[in-house]
DNA sequence: CAATATCATGAAAACGATTTCATAAAAGCT
DNA sequence: AGCTTTTATGAAATCGTTTTCATGATATTG
């Protein structure tokens, strides 16, 4: 298979293992014509570097090892495509364990990876504590994906989920909603309550009190979405519109509205965040926040690279939702209002 | 990070490098009370082998290497999960590498797992031609999953999708339908050609003529669902229900029908396959066939895993479908009837 | 033009395991 | 008890690179 060897080819370009070396890493100053001669000859053989004995003799794997929370969820695949595309077109591996929806598994795969001896670490995790974090990134460098943990600013490519849930609320409000409800996820998840934190201050802006009975805390997944509904309308509360914390529980939304009759976005309109492809297909289709997840994976991949193998600094990102008007949301008022409003 | 080596594990258990090695690697027969001290001294001294040094030299990366098609579908999370975890379990590892839609791109991916030397190789591709595998896996052990080629019947996991197509169709006729059309993939496509296959079977063998007309050949994307309603409805053909290739395309068989005022399942019958996660979720809920992806994904890398790293034989599997009964498909006659059809 | 700095390369020592071969000790056999 | 087989271990070679150090050749400088 990998027949040849680095010793092969130094003979066959007449020079000695070390040049070859150079050559292939690429960094260490190699004469032209030297380099021409070398290079022609790993063409003939088609030779290939074992990567095996250059990370042991390196000490670098070339690898980045990447940790999902779960490989189920709409958004993985994007994210790991993001990751894979990035890592690809410079020649380093993407190595991948997931968790399960605990903290000791989505630990367990991190020293999965760190026995693998990756370079470093890309979090997409949803489980892991501020102190194993801090602790693990005193041990290798780690990036962040839409996760915040202290002292690692540099280190987190970020969406902005307070402007993200603002400017979801502020799109209701322009649609004439006034009593407008909102779903998120618990309250020791940051992204959630950021969410949240943009919801309220949308509303605060627009001179309407924020009550907490119009906010349902539950969870990411349909059925979070589900319960929510079931909270809001236990504590008997009255609103046209709702802010969802993430597409999947905007389903769970959908779906409950279905089994009572109500009609979206006639008697209620849901704004959801993500943007997940199935989003399109709901029916009706449904309104969101886009978060730009292949990009964010992409540039923490950039960066990890550029931080690790070009000795750059770290390098972290702030990312924007952007509105994805579809269906599920309908002026409460007029349409001469809602001209006014959106103008 | 990964201070100690063999060396010193050796020297505190009092033995030699070979005979820790031996206790790792586990293939070979050690005295039980040197194991346990072996062990111990492992332990103490928090001891992981540095995998590239075993990489070089037992000339095994540990490690299998897994080429999607692409990320972004709604399969290939479980299908990953699957192998990961089976793999994980083993200790041993997973390097992904993805395709985007053509046939180069695939053989690039194929071609890096390789220049990482990776033991086998997990395909689930879509484009790989016959020839390029069959030269492929003379180099390397290769599974295949849901999709097969001539001459490796035993490292192909093969969801059986004659009988699929066969049983979904069944369904439809059971349900009192006779005009029964069919959308499915591209001729190209052996899965989709399988589909199609039972579909015939099965109106045969209920006695009814299968019309050509009655047969669009798209793709398995939600745009191959629109269009192939689009050249049923422009042929003039007359159905009351249709057999769609996978729950993508179903989807687009949704959205056309929505758009044309077509209520489903009262109008129209639609069967998809596959059970995507978001089936569920659609207006009515899509009634499909299950496919067993994780569990296909988790056989193929048992497999691997046990050919490769074990010395068995290699071992293909046969997978069925499940029906899921959901609500998009109404029976065609009154209620006395269909009891009478399902009973 | 000598003296010095820079460049391009080679020799050889790691890197940390696995594995073959040899051998001493233990077990099995007649 | 002597001989053979089996079992458990160690010594040493090996895997294919990278990298440090040394060195000869070139280029630069006052």
């Amino acid at each position: 298979m990998n027949r040849s060897n680095i010793l092969e080819v130094a003979k066959l370009a007449g020079v000695s293992p070390s040049t070859v070396s150079r050559v292939t890493s690429g960094n260490a100053v190699v004469k032209p014509e030297t380099r021409q001669r070398v290079q022609e000859a790993m063409n003939k053989l088609g030779y290939k570097p074992n990567s095996a004995a250059q990370s042991l003799s390196s000490k670098r794997s070339n690898t980045i090892g990447m940790v999902v929370a779960g490989l189920d969820g709409p958004f993985y695949g994007p994210m790991i495509a993001g990751v894979e595309s990035a890592l690809r077109e410079r020649g380093k591996h993407l190595l991948i364990a997931s968790g399960s929806g605990t903290t000791e598994s989505e630990i367990e795969a991190v020293e999965f990876l760190l026995s693998r001896q990756v370079d470093g670490l890309i979090l997409l995790t949803e489980w892991l504590e501020q102190r194993y974090v801090s602790d693990l990134t005193a041990r290798i460098p780690a990036y962040m994906i839409n996760q915040y943990y202290d002292g690692m600013e540099n280190r987190v490519m970020l969406l902005d989920d307070v402007d993200g849930g603002y400017r979801a609320t502020k799109y209701l409000l322009d649609n004439g909603h006034t009593e407008i409800a909102c779903i998120s996820a618990q309250e020791f998840k940051q992204d959630a309550n950021d969410r949240v934190k943009g919801y309220k201050t949308a509303l605060r802006e627009a001179g309407i009190p924020v009550l907490d009975d119009l906010i349902a805390r539950t969870s990411f997944e349909v059925q979070g979405g589900i319960e929510g509904m079931q909270q809001l309308s236990e504590r008997g509360a009255n609103f046209t519109a709702v802010v969802v914390g993430n597409d999947e529980s905007a389903i769970g939304v959908y779906s409950w509205a279905k089994d009572r009759g109500l009609r979206i976005p006639e008697d209620l309109s849901v704004i959801g965040y993500d943007d997940i492809l199935l989003g399109r297909f709901l029916t009706p289709p449904l309104t969101t926040m886009h978060a730009p997840n292949f990009e964010m994976a992409k540039r923490a991949a950039d960066s990890a690279f550029n931080e690790i193998y070009r000795k750059g600094s770290p390098l972290g990102g702030s990312f924007k939702t952007t509105l994805i008007e579809r269906e599920s949301v309908a002026p409460l008022i007029c349409e001469a209002d809602k001209k006014a409003a959106s103008s």
